[in-house]
DNA sequence: TCATCATATAATAATACACTTATATAATCA
DNA sequence: TGATTATATAAGTGTATTATTATATGATGA
């Protein structure tokens, strides 16, 4: 039987994850750009741990994943992550924060590393 | 200007107040049926307490709204809440909570006063 | 009016959460 | 190799959350 949709104790579980406006918001725009640490604590303007320890609730839940290159970690949405298509319902919902990396890349905090 | 769609500080605080199994299943209960507390209490195995509080965040939300019939109070989602099509589109992906009703009926234990 | 049923509210206690500070790890670069 | 940068982790703290117990309110029906 192949399993299809999401189970309302993971649904819930899921949501509360995503239900801090921190996390929220990191994953909107993971939805559409790697980011490293350093940029979150840029665009939040808040402490590093603080970052790490959201960074790590989401990865642990599987909806993010990472990848190293060279000094920094770019985290980036997990497309394997099981309830992958509930995750983009909702963050089709919600409105762009592209402005935050734009206002990041005018101060030339943006990091790329092509 | 015409606000449209959801600020991603309410979409957080609206996830955190699903983000919780009992809540997030009354609310899928109550898109197809209104419900009053001690139904709660029979279909979660709870204390009527708890029921009450969770039910008192969500009428706090905005999200349901309450009827007094008689003796008993019903509880039904409001139509009429800011940002119910999000909240639509996050119910209509979870599955079907129908079984606890009809479970309720079996047990004889659904309250109807029409 | 009194007993009962449904619900709300208050007080409390246990747990979970999100931040802070301090420190560890890991890569880079001089 | 030693300094620097990026990130993770650990420990501690204040606050929020959820349940419990006890009590209050409000409607019904004998």
């Amino acid at each position: 039987m192949i399993k299809q949709g999401i189970e309302i104790e993971h649904a819930a579980a899921l949501l509360k994850l995503l239900g801090d406006k921190t996390r929220l918001t990191m994953v909107k725009i993971l939805a559409d750009h790697d980011c490293c640490v350093c940029e979150f604590v840029e665009i939040f303007d808040t402490s590093q741990p603080a970052i790490s320890q959201h960074i790590r609730k989401l990865k642990d839940a599987g909806l993010v994943k990472e990848s190293r290159r060279g000094q920094w970690i770019f985290y980036s949405l997990n497309q394997e992550y099981e309830q992958f298509d509930f995750v983009q319902l909702l963050l089709n919902a919600l409105p762009s924060q592209e402005e935050k990396l734009t206002e990041l890349e005018k101060q030339g905090k943006r990091i790329s590393c092509e």
